[in-house]
DNA sequence: TTATTATTTCAACAAGCGTTGAATTATAAA
DNA sequence: TTTATAATTCAACGCTTGTTGAAATAATAA
């Protein structure tokens, strides 16, 4: 309903972002794309060609920009800390804060593509091969970043702790409500800055414990 | 290939497991999950009705069997703890371990299963509606453990860090793959032990920070 | 056996799907 | 204005979809 300015072929990326992170890729048909953008059916198919092809723009759409803002996060935080190196908070704190600024401006195309990344993030098989693609570089800045704030911790546990991250902040991103139903109201999916505010520390611990403690306790994983 | 004494209906149910975790509700049709399990595509319909029925069915044929496992966990390690109350370590282990369990299992019918779930809790809006009526009860329970584990702790923080184990739960059974692909190999979604004994000292700190930091320490949600 | 009921398949339906070539309109260049 | 090009719509294609009523088969009961 906001802009009226907007160019057709943004319109197609608008709807189809929304559609396709409500309902994924299957649940959404190029006619009911084409429908919420007020255009003809065919016009999807000349601007970006098939169904999958715009799916992709629409994932690479706003890609660059994210990883634009995450990267440049991670140096102001890494220049801020001099020599020592950033803290795994301060590290932590840059690599989820944009995506809450991202999420709290009044542009729901952010809360949309957001959304879908979740559920590309999700996705077996295929949504691995997308978001390395786009995403792996930019997350290898920070998994080194996080090794020389843990010096003393086993590469493993740091992708393992990494895993464990990723996996919360999905599910905020993902925006299903399910903590809404099951605190009663208390908390909200919606409140952005409560759920970065928890998931800051609460990665940032579950990072130290587990990159601290000496390795080889209980893992079983070399000799029998 | 395994089972030929399975029944078609079952074998339906599997079939339909196993695609639905894969490529979620619209992904597949009718039709496929016929042919996978050998079947006239009426069949699916005798037995089961409409197609969100058919998922419906797969979606509740293992629930109960879960949470009598879990919740059998949790009674276990009450006991065990005696009076003074299990410790959050204790609480979060029989939470997720039984997850660990069925995915171990030889039968891949429950690493299909737990798939789906994830699939399902990370879908915005129905997932919600599904997985609350058969597993907020349950749930329920344990965060009145947690409650008592953590007296000091704000509710609203107990939530919140629930949702933050739930979302590495979450991408802990999608199985995506992303952490193979990121740490080169070093760690292997399909490594459930290893998974999991890192998922839960990560989130037991991360419950223990977030939840014995004096409370409205930057949270602004009170008057301003 | 026959009769009855439960299972399974067959055949087809109307609707929606992604895609495309040709026609039409708008924009820009000459 | 005329000409060329870009943007958009029209109309239709072959195919797949979920669903269903009727026919066929298998299992059970009498």
């Amino acid at each position: 309903m906001a802009a009226r300015k907007k160019s057709k072929r943004d319109r197609i990326l608008d709807t189809a972002e929304e559609l396709f992170a409500l309902h994924g890729y299957d649940g959404v048909s190029l006619r009911k794309i084409a429908t919420g953008a007020g255009v003809d059916v065919a016009l999807a198919n000349y601007h970006f060609g098939k169904k999958l092809d715009l799916f992709s723009a629409v994932f690479e759409r706003r890609a660059a920009l994210l990883n634009d803002s995450r990267h440049q996060a991670l140096r102001d935080c890494q220049s801020k800390a001099g020599k020592k190196g950033p803290s795994v908070e301060q590290i932590i704190e840059a690599f989820l804060r944009p995506l809450e600024m991202a999420q709290e401006t009044g542009d729901s195309g952010w809360k949309n593509y957001l959304a879908l990344l979740a559920y590309i993030n999700n996705s077996p098989y295929w949504g691995r091969l997308m978001m390395s693609k786009l995403f792996d570089e930019l997350v290898n800045e920070f998994i080194e970043a996080l090794k020389q704030a843990l010096p003393q911790a086993e590469e493993e546990d740091i992708y393992w702790c990494y895993h464990n991250m990723s996996g919360a902040l999905t599910l905020t991103l993902a925006q299903t409500g399910r903590i809404d139903t099951l605190s009663g109201g208390k908390c909200l999916s919606s409140d952005f800055q409560s759920a970065y505010d928890h998931m800051i520390p609460f990665t940032a611990a579950g990072f130290r414990k587990v990159c601290s403690q000496r390795s080889s306790k209980g893992k079983s994983k070399g000799a029998m």
